[in-house]
DNA sequence: AAGACATGTTGACAGTGTGAACTTTAGACG
DNA sequence: CGTCTAAAGTTCACACTGTCAACATGTCTT
């Protein structure tokens, strides 16, 4: 009960595991994952994990649940620090520049964990119900979209799948932000792109 | 030098392990893919392979780089069949159009392919310079907006950075479509979802 | 004809995922 | 308090994998 247990039984090994996997798959990226690793970090025995999860895949799509848990909070606390600038940026528009904004930038600087998420073990979680705890990116976005109806900054007739438009879009700069032609771009030129590419994902909204 | 020589030495090994390791990962995917399997496949020894490719994942990036050429070529030839219909739609959007459809339809009818091209695998063979017989679909987007531009559906002005723009918006929803939200509609509904989505990309070009 | 070289084979080794059987421990119940 | 039980962790075992080293077999050049 106590939270450190040194002892036979670990306490939470189920978590521990998770994060152990999580960190060894930003180093070393999801395909030479190896489960008896990860137990050797928790320092534990190789099919100690099998009590927790079913599968090597299973312990996978848990790393990737967090990694979207991630996403989640990462784009709703962008989302509530965003403030409109002058005139030219309405509130909304402002907040779903910054949503697209997290989403981009966790993509970046977690390129393994995002690839796992969009690999097919992540991809179980979309379409399983209950598997994640916070909304969807698409869930996310859909919000903000209702909120550039509200402001009129897009025509309601616009507004039906529009998440799917918009999450497509976010999600495939962020994809090929990490393996297309901007990883050759500068730090600042890659930002300067990204703000490009929001204009154009607004403008296509307004429609 | 007979095509068919049963015998020691095997005639073409090289194409015949991407033949069948592309079979293989159309069926299992490709973290389940095994250098081994694929030379039982071939009916030969399991270091066979090594002669002609470095690392299990010099074959893999050989078998993405096949794969990044038939999208190549079947955009191509999409764009050569498209016609304008009627008024509405001109030339250049036909093209594009059809060019957006032929990337979609592949990454739906090839999911395991198109997962491969775009992990960790063939994520290289975009970088490096001359390891792709055909035009990236970056290229090949890009000709199509200099149509556009000429066509006077789109400014001048928006037309730098934007191939990166649609073929972000093109990528993203092809693996959403195979993923995300879209899996659970029918063919028709996605067709239409598709459909709407290419109305809202051509409204992000037109700014 | 002969040797050089590319191509394929065999054997071996460390490392992996996972099933089966065993052991330790925490907590429920008398 | 002692005892029973089920959860949590361990050990052993097996088939399989990627890859190295050494060897065998063709083919081509001269």
């Amino acid at each position: 009960m106590s939270p450190s247990k040194a002892s036979y039984h670990h306490g939470d090994l189920r978590q521990a595991l998770v994060h152990a996997g999580l960190a060894l798959i930003e180093r070393f990226g999801a395909e030479d994952f190896s489960l008896r690793e990860v137990a050797r970090e928790v320092g534990v025995s190789a099919n100690a994990a099998y009590r927790h999860f079913a599968d090597k895949g299973a312990l996978l799509t848990a790393i990737a649940v967090s990694g979207f848990e991630r996403l989640s909070s990462e784009m709703q606390e962008a989302m509530l620090a965003a403030r409109p600038r002058g005139a030219v940026l309405s509130r909304a528009v402002a907040r779903f520049n910054a949503a697209a904004r997290a989403y981009v930038v966790l993509a970046q600087e977690h390129p393994q964990l995002y690839g796992l998420m969009f690999g097919s073990a992540g991809r179980a979680c979309l379409e399983a119900e209950g598997a994640l705890v916070g909304p969807t990116p698409g869930v996310l976005l859909g919000r903000v979209l209702d909120e550039l109806v509200e402001e009129k900054a897009m025509s309601k007739k616009h507004r039906q799948g529009a998440e799917l438009h918009v999450w497509s879009a976010v999600h495939g700069f962020a994809s090929l932000a990490q393996s297309g032609p901007l990883v050759a771009l500068s730090p600042k030129a890659r930002a300067y792109a990204l703000e490009e590419f929001l204009r154009f994902v607004i403008a296509g909204l307004r429609g």
